[in-house]
RNA sequence: GGGCGAUUAGCUCAGCGGUAGAGCGCCUGCCUUACAAGCAGGAUGUCCCUGGUUCGAACCCUGGAUCGCCCA
C-alpha cells in the first residue's frame, strides 16, 4: 500500500497515467469469443475536420458512463469509435486552401484533389480522436473506423447496389435544394428556414386579350422573389375566389419577357395572402413545381448553378440572382408594372453549410425512396423498437417517418463515396444526359462486363462524377463498422444489434432515423435497443455553442484547469432532467467555471478521504478487511453500511435507467455528507485510541478500519463510470493492485439487504440534528471551538434517549461536550438551570448550563424563532386534522404522520415557551 | 399555422399530489493532524399569472404570459 498521497489531487498526472495504461494494454479491446452478455455502443462519429467541443465532451461523458457501468456488471462490452469524412466540410476547407494558392478545382483535377484531401486527413484528421483520448473514453481504439475505410466504402457500394436493385434508389430530374456556395445539391434536412425582413412586391400583369367583361385590363400578383418572374409560366388563383373566377383561362402577356401565360385555378393558392393571385414559376419554387405538375405546365429555368441568371433571362443574363432582383424590379417599374412594395417578414431557406439562401433548382440527382424504408421503421416502433429515452422524442421521430419525402443523396463534390453507377456513354455520343443508360455495380470491372453483355463489345462507360451524402454512409455505421456485409463477421454476430445509442436531439432525423431505415432494410433489425437522447450544451447566455458563433468553450482548457474527471462529473451532474439542454457557466475573462470547479473540489475531497484512509489503515493487508461479525460493530458502522447499501441499489437503478445526473448527485451527497462529514469524523477517535489502548479498543479500531475500507472501495466502484481516472488511481492506492488489474473490470458490489436499517437511519438524522443544535448554541455563545462545555440532553422519548446514550461518546467528540448528561424531564427539572443556554430540536431539549457566558438576547431570538416555527406548524397541522374531510379521505399513514408531527410540534412549542419564560 | 420544452433562492438547476431542496455566491467563526479546493454555524423564495380538480397543488387539468426549439 502506498504511503500518504500528496495533499492535493493532481489530475493531469493521474489522468495521463491511466490513459496511457488503458491504451497500451488495449484494456477496452474486447474479444468476441469472451464470455459475458454482449453490450455494445457505437459512438456518434465526429466530423474529421472537427476539434473537440463541449458537445463531444458531454456526449462522451454520458456514453462512457453507461459503457463503464455495463463493464462493472461483467458484460462483454464493445464501445466502437470512429469519424466520418464530412464531404462538404472537407471540400470547403480544401477549396479555400486552393484558392489561397491561386488554383482552382478544375485546374488540378479530381485525382490530385483527392490526393490533397487524403494528405490533409492524414495530417489533421487525428486531432479529434487524440482529443477524445483525453476524455478517458473507454473505447476500443483498435476497432476505430473511418467512413472512407476500405471495408466501409465497400459496404456503401453494396448498400447502394442493393437499394437500387429493389427500386429504392432512382435517378431523375427534380427540383432540389441547390447550394450555390458549395455548388452542390443538398438534402431537405440540410436546409434551415430563417425569418428575414424582406419585401412583398406587387406587379401588374396585363391581360392579353384586352379588358375583361368587368373592364379589368390586368391582374395583380405579389411576390417576394421578383427575379423568378422571368421563368413564370402561369398565374394561379384559388378556384373559390369569386374575384377572379371570370379570369380563369384568360391569357396574360408576361412583362419584360412577352411570353403568353394562362390564368389557372389551383387550391393551393391562399385567397387571403397578398392579392390572392400568385405567379407560378415551377422551375424555381417547390409549391409552384407542384402546381406545374398538376396543370402540366412547362418548366423554365432562368438561373445557372452558380446563382447567376442564364440565357433565358434575356437582358438579365449573367447577373447574380440578387442583382437581378433589383434590376427586374427597376425594369418593371419603368414599364409601369410595379404597383407597390410592402415590407414583409418571411422564411427563406438557407444552406446549413454554405450559409447562403438555397436555390430550388431543377437538376438530375439520385434519390432514395423513403416511404418503404420508413414504413418498416414504423412497424418496429409499434413494438418500441428502438425505445426512446426520454420517451417524448419518440413522437418527434415517428412524426418525421410519417409523410416522409425522398432523400436526395448525390452531391456534386469529389470528397466522399463516389456513386457506384457507370454510364454507357457510347450510347449517347460520349455525353451523359438524363437518357443515358447506366449500370449500378460494385466495381468498374463488373459494370464494364455487364455493360458489354447488354450493349455490345465496343461500348464505353464512365462513372458518375458525384459522391454520396455523408449521412448515407453514416446510416450504415452500426453494422458497417462491425463487418457488414460480411455476415460471418465475428464482431457483427457478437455485437449487432447494438445496445444503446446516445446522441443529441439535433440529429434524430439526420442520423438516428437514417440508421434505423438502413438497418431495417439491410439487417431486418433495428440497430439499437435504446436511444438515449440528450440536450445541447449552451453557453452562459443560453446560446447554443457553435463554432460559427465563436461562443464555444474549449473542453481542453477546462480539462487542463480542473481535470477530465471534474469536467465529466460536472457535465453529467447537470443533466439530471430528462434530456434538457445544459448550460455551463464560464467566465470568459478568467476562463473559469464555478460548476466545473465544484466538481474538481469534489474530486479533491475524494482524494483526501482516501488519503485519510491510507494513513489510518496503517499498511494492513487487504485480506483483513473481509466480513465482520455484525455484533462487533458500533452503531455508526451499521448506519454507514445501511446508507452504503441504500446508495448502492439506488445508484444501480439510476445508471441502468439512464438517470445519470441523479446518480451523480446521489453519490456526491453520500460521499461528501454521509461518508466524509459524518462517518469519518465519527471514527477518528476509534482509529486513534492512544498508546494505552485496551484490547477492546484495538479490536474496535480494526472494525472501523474494515468498514472504512469497504465503504470507500465500494464508493469508488459506484463513482468509476463518472470519474474513471481518479477512482482508478485511488482504488489502486487502497488495494495495492498492479496496473494490470483494473477497477474498470471489477464487479459491482452486491446489495446486502441485511444491512439496510431504515429506523437506524432515521435515528441518526435525529442524532445529527441534536449535534447541530449543540453546535449552534455554542456559536450563539461565541465559544471557541476548542472550549469544552457541559451539555444536558433532555427527552421524554425512550428510543431517542437510548440512541443518544449509545452515541454519547460520539456526541462528546463532535461537540466538545464535557460532561454530557442525558436525562429524562423529571430528573432534569430537579436540577434546573434557569438562565442557561438552551434550544429545542423535535422532542429534544438541549441545555448548556453556562449562565455567565450567555448572550441572552441572541438566545431569546433563537428560541422565539423556534417557537414561531412550531406555532405555525401547529396551526397548519391542527387545521388539517380538524377537517373531517381530511381525516376521512386522506390515506391513513398521512393522517398518522400529521398527528405525530403535531405532537412533536406541541412538545417543541411548550419546551421553547418554558425556556423563554424562565429567561424573562 | 401545428407541435415540443422551459419558467422554483442572487446565479445554475433538482423536486412533479402530503406543505420547498442542492451546488455556487453571500454573512459569522475557525489553518480542529485527510482536505482552506477545507470545517462549523447562518440568512435567503407571492415555486410566471389565472381559474379549476382535490381533504390537500410547485407538482394534475383550463386559459394566458414570457423565453427557447422543431416541423410546415
Amino acid at each position: 500500500m502506498a504511503d500518504a498521497l500528496p495533499k492535493i489531487y493532481d489530475s493531469g498526472k493521474v489522468e495521463g497515467h491511466w490513459q496511457k495504461v488503458w491504451e497500451e494494454t488495449a484494456a477496452f479491446h474486447p474479444d468476441p469469443k469472451s464470455s459475458g452478455e454482449s453490450f455494445s455502443v457505437v459512438i456518434p462519429p465526429p466530423n474529421v475536420t472537427g476539434s473537440l467541443h463541449m458537445g463531444h465532451a458531454f456526449n462522451t461523458a454520458l456514453i462512457d458512463a453507461i459503457v463503464r457501468f455495463q463493464r462493472l456488471l461483467g458484460k462483454n462490452v464493445l464501445c466502437l469509435p470512429g469519424t466520418d469524412h464530412a464531404s462538404i466540410a472537407v471540400q470547403t476547407i480544401l477549396e479555400k486552401q486552393l484558392k489561397a494558392e491561386g488554383k482552382s478545382l478544375a485546374e488540378i483535377g479530381r485525382n490530385a484533389f483527392l490526393k490533397r484531401a487524403w494528405n490533409w486527413k492524414k495530417k489533421s484528421g487525428g486531432k479529434i480522436t487524440s482529443q477524445l483520448r483525453r476524455l478517458g473514453y473507454s473505447v476500443d481504439w483498435q476497432r476505430e473506423r473511418f467512413t472512407l475505410d476500405k471495408n466501409l466504402s465497400e459496404a456503401v457500394s453494396k448498400a447502394f447496389l442493393l437499394l437500387h436493385q429493389d427500386g429504392l434508389i432512382y435517378r431523375g430530374e427534380y427540383l432540389v435544394n441547390w447550394c450555390p456556395a458549395s455548388g452542390s445539391a443538398v438534402s431537405d434536412l440540410e436546409v434551415e428556414m430563417r425569418e428575414v425582413e424582406g419585401y412583398l412586391w406587387h406587379f401588374r400583369y396585363p391581360l392579353s386579350n384586352g379588358p375583361a367583361n368587368d373592364g379589368r385590363t390586368h391582374i395583380e400578383v405579389a411576390t417576394t422573389r421578383p427575379e423568378t418572374m422571368l421563368g413564370d409560366v402561369a398565374v394561379a388563383v384559388n378556384p373559390l375566389d369569386s374575384r377572379y373566377s371570370e379570369l380563369i383561362g384568360q391569357q396574360i402577356t408576361l412583362p419584360l419577357v412577352g411570353r403568353q401565360i394562362p390564368v389557372i385555378a389551383d387550391e393551393l393558392v391562399d385567397k387571403d395572402f397578398g392579392t390572392g393571385c400568385v405567379k407560378v414559376t415551377p422551375a424555381h419554387d417547390p409549391n409552384d413545381f407542384a402546381i406545374g405538375q398538376r396543370h402540366e405546365l412547362p418548366l423554365i429555368t432562368v438561373m445557372n448553378k452558380d446563382g447567376t441568371m442564364n440565357k433565358l433571362a434575356g437582358q438579365f443574363e449573367g447577373l447574380d440572382r440578387f442583382d437581378a432582383r433589383n434590376a427586374v424590379v427597376k425594369a418593371l417599374e419603368e414599364e409601369g408594372c410595379l404597383v407597390k412594395v410592402d415590407p414583409h417578414k418571411h422564411s427563406v431557406p438557407y444552406s446549413d453549410r454554405g450559409k447562403v439562401p438555397v436555390e430550388p433548382l431543377l437538376s438530375t440527382q439520385w434519390f432514395v425512396r423513403m416511404e418503404p424504408l420508413a414504413a418498416r421503421c414504423r412497424e418496429h416502433l409499434a413494438k418500441s423498437e428502438p425505445r426512446f429515452v426520454p420517451e417524448r422524442w419518440e413522437k418527434v421521430y415517428s412524426d418525421w417517418l410519417t409523410d416522409i419525402r425522398d432523400w436526395c443523396i448525390s452531391r456534386q463534390l469529389w470528397w466522399g463515396h463516389r456513386i457506384p453507377a457507370w454510364f454507357v456513354i457510347s450510347e449517347t455520343d460520349g455525353i451523359v444526359t438524363d437518357e443515358t443508360p447506366y449500370i449500378v455495380a460494385s466495381s468498374e470491372a463488373e459494370a464494364f462486363a455487364q455493360a458489354r453483355a447488354e450493349f455490345g463489345e465496343s461500348i464505353k462507360i464512365c462513372q458518375d462524377q458525384d459522391v454520396l451524402d455523408t449521412w448515407f454512409s453514416s446510416g450504415l455505421w452500426p453494422f458497417s463498422t462491425l463487418g457488414w456485409p460480411e455476415d460471418t463477421s465475428a464482431d457483427l454476430n457478437r455485437w449487432y444489434p447494438t445496445s444503446t445509442l446516445v446522441t443529441g436531439f439535433d440529429i434524430i432525423f439526420f442520423w438516428v432515423a437514417r440508421m434505423t431505415m438502413m438497418s431495417g432494410f439491410f439487417t431486418g433489425k433495428m440497430p439499437f435497443a435504446d436511444v438515449y437522447i440528450h440536450g445541447l450544451v449552451r453557453d452562459e447566455q443560453n446560446r447554443k455553442m457553435s463554432k460559427s458563433a465563436g461562443n464555444g468553450i474549449d473542453p481542453i482548457l477546462l480539462i487542463d484547469r480542473y481535470g477530465t474527471d471534474a469536467l465529466r462529473f460536472a457535465l453529467v451532474r447537470e443533466v439530471a432532467g430528462a434530456g434538457q439542454d445544459i448550460r455551463l457557466d464560464f467566465d470568459r475573462k478568467t476562463e473559469t467555471s464555478t460548476t466545473v470547479e465544484a466538481s474538481r473540489n469534489f474530486a479533491n475531497k475524494l482524494w483526501n478521504a482516501t488519503r485519510f484512509a491510507l494513513i489510518n489503515l496503517e499498511n494492513q493487508s487487504v485480506e483483513s478487511f473481509d466480513l465482520i461479525d455484525p455484533n462487533d460493530m458500533q452503531l455508526a458502522d451499521c448506519w454507514i453500511l445501511s446508507r452504503l447499501n441504500r446508495v448502492n441499489g439506488q445508484t444501480y437503478q439510476r445508471y441502468k435507467n439512464y438517470g445519470l445526473g441523479e446518480a451523480a448527485k446521489g453519490l456526491y451527497e453520500f460521499a461528501w455528507n454521509d461518508f466524509c462529514d459524518w462517518y469519518l469524523e465519527l471514527i477518528k477517535r476509534r482509529l486513534n485510541p492512544g498508546d494505552n489502548a485496551t484490547d477492546q479498543q484495538l479490536s474496535d479500531k480494526r472494525i472501523a478500519q474494515k468498514v472504512l475500507f469497504k465503504v470507500l472501495t465500494d464508493l469508488l466502484v459506484f463513482l468509476h463510470p463518472l470519474m474513471p481516472h481518479l477512482t482508478e488511481e485511488l482504488w489502486h492506492a487502497l488495494t495495492g493492485a498492479s496496473d494490470e488489474c483494473l477497477l474498470a473490470f471489477q464487479n459491482w458490489p452486491e446489495v446486502d439487504s441485511e444491512q439496510l436499517d431504515e429506523d437506524l437511519e432515521t435515528s441518526f438524522s435525529e442524532l445529527f440534528a441534536a449535534i447541530r443544535l449543540i453546535r449552534n448554541l455554542r456559536a450563539i455563545a461565541g465559544l471557541k471551538p476548542s472550549q469544552e462545555v457541559p451539555v444536558r440532553l433532555i427527552t421524554a422519548r425512550k428510543d431517542l434517549e437510548q440512541i443518544l446514550s449509545k452515541a454519547q461518546n460520539d456526541i462528546q467528540v463532535l461537540t466538545r461536550a464535557q460532561p454530557l448528561e442525558i436525562l429524562d424531564p423529571q430528573t432534569a427539572n430537579s436540577q434546573s438551570c434557569v438562565k442557561a443556554l438552551a434550544g429545542v430540536s423535535g422532542e429534544l431539549e438541549v441545555v448548556l448550563p453556562i449562565e455567565g457566558l450567555v448572550d441572552l438576547d441572541s438566545l431569546c431570538m433563537r428560541l422565539e424563532k423556534d417557537l414561531l416555527k412550531a406555532d405555525k406548524e401547529i396551526m397548519s397541522l391542527s387545521k388539517r386534522l380538524n377537517n373531517p374531510n381530511f381525516t376521512e379521505k386522506a390515506p391513513e399513514n398521512i393522517v398518522l404522520e400529521c398527528r405525530t408531527k403535531l405532537m412533536e410540534a406541541e412538545v417543541q412549542a411548550s419546551l421553547a415557551r418554558k425556556r423563554l419564560s424562565n429567561l424573562r
